[in-house]
DNA sequence: ACCAATGTGGTAGTCACTCTCACCACGGTA
DNA sequence: TACCGTGGTGAGAGTGACTACCACATTGGT
């Protein structure tokens, strides 16, 4: 027998580990970030403080959104070489963006909303800003990578580094911007305005 | 009656100040950041662990640096509307790199050599890694703030905004080049670099 | 039915950071 | 000189994030 299952044993833990952060946020929505303990989380869910910590190395990573990453960098590594960096990662930004909130509005399914809750209290809360902001560091990882940039020339993987960190930061300013309108402006348009902010006109259609 | 005087009181804070902190930077050199606790650094500098937390709100602070702030506030306020605002921004930032740390090599002060070690401290410790880029939302404020888009428009606001935290992340780049290289490299002269592969090639002279 | 792997709980501990109370040197005033 | 108010400091207890070590139980393969 080709072991085909997901062996039950790693659904109960995905299982777990779902109902960790289901409840983490919808506490730390409730009740704020910092007055929620992981005591509190792990009483809600059920489970003990320990389980948390093997699921989350911290209580911040209860929060972090981590789908961009692969989204991203397969964009960017589909776009046309012939434009210059700042134009393809930033089309990469906006098109992956416009993916995770669903394209159009509409379809907000219950993961979608969680998705976004996650995202909002990331940005909204003064606490996980520099988390937030050293998230980015991965997503550039994954540019330089996506790019190839990585190996042989170290300065071309510098220039792509310094461009990507460039493009997150404007995307950053758009997400701010984005959780203090309260979500009322759509997201993928701030982060193309901040682009064309950034980058000058051409960047974002 | 206003007191004139620098009142021998807070001559004695500013010095308990500076020997607390030079006290941490010797001992996060030496030992490494997270091998050192509070309590290390108090004792090295007979003071009481709560006497730091007076002067310091966190551990963090303790390697911080915070004179860019005024410094580029200062030089984009006086650099010529007429420039687009990553070039204006751009130049601020590596004309104040120049200054910091001494325009030329050669008069390496006691004080400028603290500096770069502290900053070098921030930008190669790991645990501190996100602080410091959260320290460029400060240095992104002063310069809205410089360029008065502070009030009537938000959208331009919002535009400068993403434009210096673009910015700011290239130089962030740069930083990071900067200190892994050991300092071997001209800091204002990567810092150029890295704007110009962002910004494109007339960024930095 | 056995055994190893793995997810989990308990306890105790470290460290960053806070709060509260008391002390005392400094500052101006009588 | 004597007198207080202010402000920098110290000591202690306490909270909360996070870790290390050990024990227990369920699962998965033999």
């Amino acid at each position: 027998m080709v072991d085909r299952s997901p062996t039950l044993r790693a659904q109960r833990r995905a299982e777990t580990q779902r109902s960790i952060q289901a409840h983490a946020v919808r506490l730390f929505t409730e009740r704020g970030y910092d007055a929620t303990t992981v005591t509190d989380v792990a009483g809600a869910a059920g489970v003990s403080p320990m389980t948390v910590y093997r699921h989350f190395p911290t209580k911040e990573d209860l929060v972090l959104v981590d789908r961009h990453g692969p989204l991203v960098a397969e964009r960017v590594a589909a776009s046309p070489a012939a434009q210059p960096l700042v134009r393809r990662i930033g089309d990469a930004l906006v098109d992956s963006a416009r993916t995770l909130t669903g394209g159009a509005r509409g379809h907000d399914s219950p993961e979608e909303r969680f998705l976004l809750a996650r995202l909002r209290l990331m940005i909204a809360t003064p606490a996980l800003r520099a988390k937030h902001l050293d998230a980015h560091y991965a997503l550039q990882q994954a540019i330089v990578e996506a790019l190839g940039d990585d190996g042989a020339d170290p300065d071309a993987a510098f220039r792509t580094r310094a461009a990507a960190s460039a493009c997150l930061a404007a995307m950053h300013t758009a997400l701010v911007r984005w959780a203090e309108d309260d979500g009322r402006t759509e997201l993928p348009d701030l982060i193309a305005h901040a682009l064309a902010a950034a980058f000058g006109g051409g960047t974002g259609d």
